[in-house]
DNA sequence: CTGCCACTTGAAGTGCGCTTTAAGTCAAGA
DNA sequence: TCTTGACTTAAAGCGCACTTCAAGTGGCAG
């Protein structure tokens, strides 16, 4: 395959299947004449890879998780570390989503809104907003959000 | 309250308040003697919009939800239609992040990682990747993605 | 041979959400 | 009075995840 029916095929612009490749996620492909040529089985690692683009997973993180060089062998501890943090942090995710549900659907349901009122009761469950345990800084909640699947 | 201070409290550094009151999240403070100078209330809307950030809303998403103009009224329709549409979105985020979970995990008991069999694997439940119902394409994707909460 | 299209490359551009920088103002304390 | 520190502004910079552009190549149809 070529690289248009790979993206026809996984539903991405070519450019974005390029970018992968540089940034190390897909594996070099072989050449004819100099164009790139796929095999069959790239598109389930594109699958793979949208999935976990979709479900919050940065380049990088995808790349530690699925990139090139763990292709199929036994996983490593750094990897072990890096599912099981993900798993957690996924669980906080979906209560802060919930959470987020619950404040909308209040708000629909009683018509009106009004925003510092609405704070108030956030800022009364402030864990919500700041799941790492102990100091509430910006700064701190930023770290952690990059920390994970950094090289 | 001075910024300096508003900012301790928020947990946020200032240039990011004066980023929100830029571009329309937070009104336009009093000042004194050139400083702006805030009322205590401006802390609830900060931790509503911090909030809304760390669940996924963009900046024009709680601009248009929480901003300025939907202080304390009745909502219009098209608030209503918004906050829906973002409640259904943010069911199937979840169900999403719950499958990521469900794949992390079953990755790690198994031991060993194949990324073309994981991608094999989600694509036979394509649905999680395009939950839009119809065309698959990363275009219709990006658009529903940042559809939402458009001025 | 001539279009034409799909491909190639590296570099630059884009939108988001801030942060940083530069150059200046203001008020209080030593 | 001088210094310090918190503030002011507009403009530029940054990291991410791509996309777009410019300039060129390969191969096939007419």
């Amino acid at each position: 395959m070529k690289i248009g029916e790979v993206a026809r095929n996984a539903g991405l612009e070519t450019s974005a299947i390029r970018y992968y490749e540089k940034v190390g996620i897909l594996p070099k492909p072989a050449r004819e004449s100099g164009r790139r040529s796929y095999l069959p089985e790239v598109l389930d690692l594109l699958f793979l890879v949208q999935f976990a683009r979709v479900v919050g997973l940065s380049i990088r993180e995808v790349k530690t998780l699925f990139g090139q060089g763990v292709d199929s062998g036994m996983i490593s501890a750094r990897w072990t570390t890096l599912a099981k943090a993900k798993i957690q942090s996924l669980d906080q995710q979906v209560t802060r989503l919930r959470a987020a549900q619950k404040l909308l659907s209040t708000v629909l349901k009683c018509g009106c809104i009004n925003p510092a009122e609405c704070g108030r009761q956030i800022r009364a469950q402030a864990r919500l907003l700041y799941p790492e345990t102990a100091a509430p800084t910006r700064a701190s909640t930023e770290r952690a959000r990059r920390t994970m699947g950094r090289k």
